[in-house]
RNA sequence: GCGGAAGUAGCUCAUUUGGUAGAGCGAUAGCCUUCCAAGCUAUAGGUGGCCGGUUCGAGCCCGGUCUUCCGCUCCA
């Protein structure tokens, strides 16, 4: 294990060193837990984005994609539950690292003492809190010498405002404005166009919405490079269903997008299911695809059955009815009539799909040439289908009227697949650059390909080589990404 | 967030106790070259993370800050 920890140091330097993924802001000592993707990063990203894109709503007749706005109603996140579940004042204690939720810490305190002296403290508390007085907080602890029950002592920190969701002010005037969240999630996106999705694309349950898209979560620590960050990507569908029989959707989600996982090159034993013993307020049932990463298995994707649980909320805070009216017959031969729709979400990170992808595909390589010198290379084995550049078109000299043909082929192919052209340097050379970015492809123009008309191939993961037909080159690259 | 360590060219690293920075690789341009990082020539690139302090003088000492790494903690 210790070997794949520093492995994963190489794979970020090289993330960074062949354009996938810089720091941001990088130039200004960068901004923390977040990424740019590059240009060969943003390209692989969108190939992977696409991928799920056509298999969730090309590929099923009855999920439709959607891209709802990041600023939604303050009142979404009321009823989604994340502005009472992720924003209190927070104090640590330095010497156990025990972090406590400042109401908390002063309702047990008070608890110890008398019922005057209680009540006195609770009610200065809450005026502390509802004046945003944090320093008047951390007084009020201090003056009482709250002590930490597991350290017992009065060591703390600041009391500090943690809020999981970045907020903004919407309306230019301050007084007038309000309060708005970047969306933590995407989900709700989904759920309050459930009607407008429905009633306009006339569908039937089960269908599904499905959406790509970023999201926001000022996190406490954020490390392991993209893995955890405060802006991400998620590509989630939410599947409706009726009540009653989100357990065996539940379960067909389950199978089917570990074997889209598998259908993108991920090796099914680096694959494994992971039960939710702990079930968040929303759901009956919750299980993560976890991925064996660099640093040990995490969640790639979650499956959650959220029962009726968002659709209602809607409905509550709205005041509007969500309900679908269901005309299949029942057992009893009527109608299963109107009801609120359960939910069964997939939800799958694209950047840490991308750290997947990134962290199976990067490879280095050892062996000894024929004069018994060692030779090395590092290689992106990233799937030909998913691959930033799908063929490198390397004239073998930049002379000889080889330039010419090879921008025949670059000409005849660049508009069916992402080429890349380059006639500098020795042909090992840009074979190895090419190697360094994933290009599955290389086809080498030589003086042979003016005379028979054909060209050498050379096989990325195996550097094999082989002569085929100049007029064959498009169809065995578009075949080999398909 | 807490504790520890680090930050010199795109990368890997030098610069012996404080005296205004070098190498290899890489990159770019040209020459040469018939298939796996070849050779030759030239060029570019660093206010030593940033701000401040001590000093005649700071990459080196001190403080702050930012970022990264390691351990702990927290979390969808």
């Amino acid at each position: 294990m210790a070997n794949e920890i520093n492995n994963f140091q190489e794979i970020i330097s090289h993330c960074k060193e062949y354009g996938f993924i810089f720091q941001s802001s990088e130039l200004y000592d960068g901004l923390s837990a977040v990424y740019d993707y590059g240009q060969m990063g943003a390209q692989l990203k969108k190939n992977l984005r696409d991928e799920w894109w056509k298999s969730m709503t090309q590929l099923h007749d009855n999920i439709v994609g959607i891209d709802a706005a990041i600023f939604m109603h303050p009142t979404v996140w009321k009823a989604s539950g994340h502005v009472d579940n992720f924003s209190d004042p927070m104090i640590d204690n330095k010497d156990s690292n025990k972090r406590y939720r400042v109401d908390h810490l002063i309702e047990a305190y008070s608890e110890t003492l008398d019922k005057t002296a209680g009540e006195a403290i609770l009610i200065e508390m809450d005026r502390l809190l509802a004046a945003d007085d944090l320093a008047g907080l951390k007084t009020l602890i201090d003056n009482n010498k709250i002590k930490c029950i597991i350290s017992k002592t009065c060591n703390w920190t600041d009391v500090r405002q943690f809020n999981l969701m970045f907020s903004t002010q919407i309306g230019s005037v301050a007084e007038e404005s309000d309060t708005i969240y970047l969306r933590p999630e995407t989900a709700q996106g989904i759920f309050v166009n459930f009607l407008n999705v429905q009633k306009t694309g006339r569908m039937k349950i089960p269908f599904g919405i499905a959406q790509t898209g970023k999201a926001f979560r000022n996190e406490i620590v954020a490390r392991q490079f993209i893995f955890r960050m405060r802006e991400f990507e998620q590509m989630e569908m939410q599947f409706f269903v009726r009540p009653g029989t989100q357990m065996e959707w539940y379960n067909f989600w389950k199978e089917t997008r570990k074997k889209w996982h598998e259908s993108i090159g991920i090796p099914a034993e680096k694959l494994r299911y992971h039960d939710h013993v702990k079930l968040a307020h929303y759901a009956d049932a919750a299980l993560d695809i976890e991925f064996e990463f660099p640093f040990g298995w995490k969640e790639l994707e979650g499956i959650h059955s959220r029962t009726d649980f968002d659709l209602t909320q809607h409905a509550t805070y709205s005041k509007k009815k969500i309900q679908y009216f269901d005309n299949d017959l029942n057992a009893e031969g009527k109608p299963y009539g109107n009801y609120t729709p359960f939910v069964v979400e997939t939800s799958v990170g694209l950047d840490r799909l991308f750290l997947t992808v990134i962290s199976l595909a990067y490879t280095e390589e050892k062996w000894n040439k024929e004069d018994g010198t060692e030779d090395s290379r590092v290689v992106m084995k990233i799937p030909a289908k998913i691959a930033p550049i799908k063929l490198a078109i390397l004239p073998l000299l930049k002379k000889d009227g080889l330039p010419e043909i090879a921008s025949q082929l670059m000409h005849d192919c660049k508009q069916q697949f992402h080429c890349f052209y380059e006639e500098k340097d020795a042909i090992g050379k840009r074979y190895r650059r090419m190697d360094a970015i994933g290009t599955p492809f290389c086809v080498t123009i030589d003086h042979q390909t003016k005379e028979d008309n054909t060209v050498t191939i050379r096989y990325r993961d195996t550097m094999l080589q082989e002569r085929i037909n100049f007029a064959d080159v498009k169809n065995l690259v578009i075949n080999a990404c398909s």
